[in-house]
DNA sequence: CCGAATTGTTTTAAGCCTAAAATGTTTTGA
DNA sequence: TCAAAACATTTTAGGCTTAAAACAATTCGG
């Protein structure tokens, strides 16, 4: 219960500038804690693709974006929504062109832009795989109330504003 | 809310194995927030280790785990710990034994272990690195309330224990 | 005791990933 | 207009990561 020393900083910072290094202890906890949770999730996704598929998790991520995107993405369209490097990106999609997954085009209004999009192959192999993927995550989740699930979700909500409220402190 | 299709789904449970395909659209949305949040946080962690101490974050992730054991372990211990794979270590203890960071030696009653701790300098390194990250994990975990964090706690190792279990259903 | 399994580590091959610099294209504003 | 800024992508250099195979040492069971 950190009432005691939360209350010796409210003091303190009444009076003077606080010296004292708080502790963080719980944070930290949290954060091994989420990490540890994706870590073994994704760990578990990555080995099914593989097994089952012979794919990559990340080819299967960036076939899921586009498979939301009919009409095709750009290149930093991607790499936003992957939240993964701009060079990252470019090296993917060459690999899953030449796998002929992915179609890709310069844009006629704008020739700096290349489009991407999921050939007929790329969908309909993707397709296959999500159904799957899906039954796997349900598993994962499945001693999950669906209670906990809102929960979750919700606390999840919050922890990523506040992420991104402090990273956009730091990055203006 | 998943009321009305988990009446069906129970329903037909009771009479005939069920065939409709499940919806899990709730649990893929849970697990691409997870990813999200872990990203996003990891990121922002990995920026500020390069920026501020030059150092990459599986380096710093490895010397956080052998400042917990100060007798040392051993890289199967290390790898476990992290949940990287063997040869992962094996890179990353090379560069920072290279780097003055570690030390590694074979164990005299095993010949095939080897037995890595935190140098002197890998120590103070750490320390001062990891008094920083503390902060630096407070601050993106900011507006939760101390509730919000027991709440997570909570909810996030039962969701740990639930995709062990899965895990080891199909991995026995 | 000794061959077979097991365990711990390293190697290999391929792919993933980042930050930063370079390249080419479009937009902007004096 | 036209140079500077902004933007989209690629390249580069280095490191991270995995799965699988190879190697080395120990333990186990007959």
């Amino acid at each position: 219960m950190p009432a005691l020393s939360d209350r010796i900083h409210m003091l303190d910072s009444e009076t003077k500038a606080v010296e004292t290094p708080e502790d963080h202890a719980e944070e930290l906890r949290l954060w091994l804690r989420l990490l540890t949770c994706t870590t073994l999730i994704e760990g578990e996704v990555r080995g099914r693709l593989r097994q089952r598929f012979d794919v990559t998790l990340p080819r299967f991520d960036l076939m899921a974006q586009l498979d939301k995107a009919p009409d095709g993405m750009t290149l930093s369209d991607v790499s936003k929504r992957m939240m993964v490097s701009n060079g990252n990106v470019t090296g993917l999609v060459e690999r899953l062109v030449e796998s002929g997954h992915l179609d890709r085009r310069t844009s006629e209004t704008d020739r700096r832009v290349q489009v991407i999009r999921l050939t007929k192959l790329g969908r309909a192999e993707f397709r296959r795989m999500a159904a799957e993927h899906e039954t796997w995550i349900a598993d994962l989740f499945a001693d999950l109330t669906p209670k906990d699930v809102r929960e979750l979700m919700r606390l999840l909500a919050k922890t990523k504003a506040s992420a991104q409220k402090s990273a956009a402190r730091r990055r203006p």
